[in-house]
DNA sequence: TAGTGGTCTAGACCACAGA
DNA sequence: CTGTGGTCTAGACCACTAA
């Protein structure tokens, strides 16, 4: 991909990489230290320091104080996804996108959304459901609830013209949040929304963002047909 | 989760964590440049890049050169996948793991292989069907084809005790990956694999390996009805 | 062209964990 | 105790790009 001109540490990197490619060092086996290494490749040891660590992050290598730097016997592999908006990840395909409003109001959340929460079983929390569409055609539908004890401003929001989704992740600033991939089978009003029939398998995101120890907002995003959520490893 | 001391760098990435999750760093606002902020910390530059750096490779701050840094207006979360090993996945949950080869054969590949591998259509290639169980429950097929011209050792090969997603990770290195995840309704020979019923919705991940230009493995793993993927944001 | 981030260096000290 | 990686510093030069 990267057709620059390598920096110092990247050619490091790119040699290691080199090395253990062709199992001129080996799953398990032993490399240099740092000092030799910097030595033999006439540079820092902190650039040297750089490279490797950069390689341990993804997987390559194990390293340990005293023990050194060993080739990574079962190279766990890390695939970093991408969760942009959605408007943006439609917009990205050169599609249309829309937003339509489906439900927008305070009730008593189902059993699942008070567990994720951990709230007593009747606070009332702000619900929206809308669909996004791609060039018209269903893409997701975005059934959230939202902590509107601890999201005050919420309660004076209408999402008919911009999205929860949107609003929340330019408003509301998180510490972290968790996220659950699944496949579920359409319900009746599911398979409807999404122009398909029931049963159909569908993917599903489910994410939960916190302030602390507060969950702020979950929201099950259900995708159309066919979707798939591509990645590199 | 972290309860250590904190690194100087680390130190500084909190804080200016801190300063944009209150706002006082506003989303689209320039920020100090690092050798304003190496003052106001009292520490040396590199130690403000290395941390400025590391968030802004967590999508929280946008940085240009000559333009400064800006606090990221829309923040395109990363969630960063782990793939381990099918046996170390299941072990990890302290379940018994086991393994079944149901078919090993040299055959010719459908479309979808053909096409991720871009061979001619009736060229033959190594087949594999396996099925990982966790305390004697399915929890996953695992349907694998493998270029055997590419991989000639694959030809000696009897997969019955080693598993193939196994024998590949720890003995074939790969230069790069891509991976697909998708919702599919269980086909009738999934279903009785899996222990469930014809349509259940599944959750299947399509991985395939490369070495250079060349693909070396393409496997679809479809997981028993049920299976969630977890990760943090 | 000038300001900003990106990288590099030599040297230093520290923290951890193996022997 | 000692070897190794982890971090820090001051200073330098480079690379990109907005003005």
């Amino acid at each position: 991909m990267t057709r620059h001109s390598l920096t110092n540490w990247q050619a490091v990197m790119a040699e290691v990489e080199r090395r253990i490619y062709t199992r001129e060092w080996k799953p398990g086996q032993s490399i240099p230290n740092e000092a030799d290494l910097a030595i033999e490749f006439g540079c820092a040891r902190v650039t040297v320091n750089r490279a490797l660590q950069t390689l341990a992050s993804n997987g390559l290598l194990d390293r340990r104080r005293k023990a050194g730097t060993r080739v990574a016997l079962h190279p766990i592999s890390k695939a970093t996804l991408q969760i942009p908006l959605i408007r943006k990840e439609i917009e990205a395909s050169k599609k249309v996108y829309r937003y339509h409003l489906k439900l927008q109001q305070i009730e008593a959340a189902p059993d699942w959304v008070n567990a994720r929460f951990g709230l007593a079983k009747d606070v009332l929390l702000f619900h929206v459901i809308a669909l996004h569409t791609a060039d018209n055609k269903p893409y997701v539908i975005e059934d959230r609830w939202i902590n509107c004890i601890a999201l005050a401003e919420v309660l004076s929001m209408r999402f008919d013209s911009i999205s929860a989704n949107e609003w929340l992740l330019q408003s509301i600033p998180y510490t972290h949040g968790d996220i659950v991939f699944r496949a579920l089978n359409a319900s009746i009003e599911q398979a409807e929304l999404l122009d398909t029939k029931e049963n159909k398998a569908l993917f599903e995101i489910e994410r939960t963002t916190w302030d602390h120890d507060t969950a702020l907002t979950t929201v099950r995003l259900v995708f159309h047909a066919g979707y798939q959520m591509n990645t590199a490893l």
